[in-house]
Order: structure tokens, then C-alpha cells, then sequence
DNA sequence: GCGACAG
DNA sequence: ATCTTGTCGC
């Protein structure tokens, strides 16, 4: 799914003489919490028959504009709209009758269906552990895989580039990244992944982690520097009274697939070195070069 | 103004 | 996540 079009089709619907808001915008893509991704989406618009400038705040003021917000204000006098003291009267102006499928909520629907297929029990052999991250430029994301057998050392490296089609959104980080961690996983059979992001971690349980293991039936484990959701007691992290995690150090431990809390956090401490195990360190670090590298050759 | 939501 | 330089300190 590509959110950025999918929001496009949505702000074409915007007639003139009228405006919308980041936040109506938003829920029209199914949730709120999109907000301020439509804003960054809005800014890197490529096509000019999307009338950017009709999105506002949701209090009438103008919010930004990419070329300047005086160009924003000419284009929106052009169509008539007044502007008083840089705000817009919404209960004149507002268009909130967008046609759409809510395309946020589908995929919302899709996580609680695949989630069924999650196991958190143990399920795994356990002689190579593979990190993966990615890092990102404006418009390409660089994925990178690295491959550790038992003793710690690293058996099997590689990267990817692809273009971005969808944004950053709390709780939707899978739809941004697993394009690029199924491309990574191609041809490779590690015992367990770790991936940069929560597992169970995620208020429908269901984090990028989990996604992963549960798509392409890998174990895999989440490991996050900020905690999503959920509430912390001594080091164990609940969300909805059930134990999703445990905080190691200063990250966040979550089981993805095939895998229990307990030995999630095991296998984490056993490869932990500098506050993060290397596996996913590595990756980091691999995939950050590689697009300083791609851009400047 | 505060709280705050992975990357 | 990215934008960004040097600098102080273990």
C-alpha cells in the first residue's frame, strides 16, 4: 500500500474556495494519529494538481508550506477564501466529506488477522542470530542484514535500497519497513532475527517484529529504544495487564513470533554489547553507511 | 501548557 | 529516523 497516494487521491477532493485540516485529512486515512505524517507527506508533494495549500490546522491557522507560507496565503485568496489575523474561519470554509475506504483502518484490520497466527512460545534452534535496521534519506530507505553465528561472529552481511512509499506512523511502522526486511530475508535462513522496533510491545500486540516473524515464519525478536505503549513495573512492561516485554539496560525487549519473553530477553543479553545487542547494533551501523555512501559517491 | 506515540 | 561540530570525560 502506498499511503502517499492514497493520500493524495484525498486532498484532490478538496474543492476550491474550501479547506481541510491535517487532522481530518488523517481520519479520513483511517486514523488520527496520521496527522502530522500528512503534513510531512504534504511537503514532499511531487504533483502540482494536488492543492496542498487548502490543508490548515485544525484551529484555522495556515500551518506551513514548502515554498513559503505567502505563496500558501495567495493561493488560498485566489480562491476566496479570507484570511483574518493569518486564521480561516472553519465553520465556513471546512470541507470534511472526503470519499474514502479509510485505507489506515484496513490495515489495522489486516494486523489483528495476522496476529492470530502469532506464537509466543519457544519454537527455535538456536546457532545464528540475525540484526536487521534501516536507515533513511528523503526519498530511499537503505536496509541492512548481518548474520552472527553463536560464538558472536559475523557470518553473512548485505544491504538493500528502496524507494519509500509510506510514512513514519506510531504503530503502523511495519507498513514502512517490511518491504524492506523481506527483501533482506530472500535466499537467508537465520535461526532468530532481531529487528529495530517493538514485537508484542504495540497496543494491538502486534509490532513490526511479530509482522515479520509472523509473515515469513521466522523467529524474531523486537528490540526498541523508546517504549511504545504500556506501563512499566520493575523492568516488566504490561499492556492490557498482559506482560509484553522487559526493559533491558535502557531498550525495550519484546518476543515477535515463535519466541517467549523469557527467552527473548535471553538471547538479548547473551549477544549485548555498548547497551544493544550487536546483531542489531551492526545492522545500524551497516545501513547508516551505506546511504552516506550512496550519497556521497 | 502539558503529555507524548517504535522508526 | 534525519538535521548537525566540536568537545568534555570515562
Amino acid at each position: 500500500m502506498n499511503l502517499y497516494e492514497e493520500m493524495y487521491k484525498l486532498v484532490k477532493q478538496i474543492p476550491r474556495g474550501m479547506v481541510s485540516t491535517y487532522g481530518c485529512v488523517a481520519r479520513a486515512l483511517g486514523d488520527i494519529r496520521a496527522a502530522r505524517a500528512v503534513g510531512i507527506m504534504l511537503n514532499q508533494n511531487p504533483y502540482k494538481e494536488v492543492p496542498c495549500y487548502r490543508v490548515v490546522y485544525s484551529d484555522g491557522g495556515l500551518g506551513g508550506y514548502a515554498t513559503g507560507v505567502e505563496k500558501k496565503i495567495a493561493l488560498l485568496q485566489r480562491d476566496g477564501i479570507e484570511i483574518r489575523d493569518g486564521k480561516i474561519d472553519l465553520k465556513k470554509y471546512l470541507f470534511d466529506d472526503f470519499e474514502t475506504t479509510y485505507p489506515l483502518k484496513r490495515l489495522r484490520e489486516e494486523q489483528e488477522r495476522l496476529r492470530k497466527r502469532m506464537r509466543i512460545e519457544d519454537d527455535f534452534e538456536f546457532s545464528t542470530v540475525a540484526g536487521m535496521d534501516i536507515s533513511y534519506s528523503k526519498r530511499y530507505a537503505y536496509g541492512a542484514y548481518v548474520e552472527f553465528d553463536r560464538e558472536g561472529n559475523i557470518i553473512k552481511k548485505k544491504v538493500v535500497k528502496r524507494k519509500i512509499d509510506f510514512p513514519y506512523i506510531p504503530t503502523y511502522l511495519a507498513y514502512r519497513e517490511l518491504p524492506v526486511f523481506s527483501e533482506l530475508i530472500q535466499n537467508e535462513r537465520p535461526d532468530v532475527v532481531m529487528i529495530d522496533g517493538n514485537g508484542l510491545l504495540h497496543p494491538r500486540l502486534f509490532g513490526v517484529a511479530c509482522h515479520f516473524g509472523v509473515v515469513h515464519d521466522i523467529p524474531s525478536i523486537g528490540i526498541a529504544k523508546k517504549k511504545l505503549c504500556g506501563e512499566e513495573r520493575e523492568k516488566s512492561i504490561f499492556v492490557n495487564g498482559r506482560k509484553v516485554g522487559v526493559k533491558v539496560g535502557k531498550i525495550y525487549v519484546s518476543p515477535g513470533h515463535r519466541i517467549s519473553v523469557d527467552s527473548a530477553v535471553s538471547i538479548t543479553k547473551r549477544f549485548m554489547k555498548y547497551s544493544m545487542p550487536e546483531p542489531v547494533r551492526q545492522a545500524h551501523i551497516l545501513a547508516n553507511e551505506t546511504r552516506r555512501e550512496d550519497e556521497n559517491p
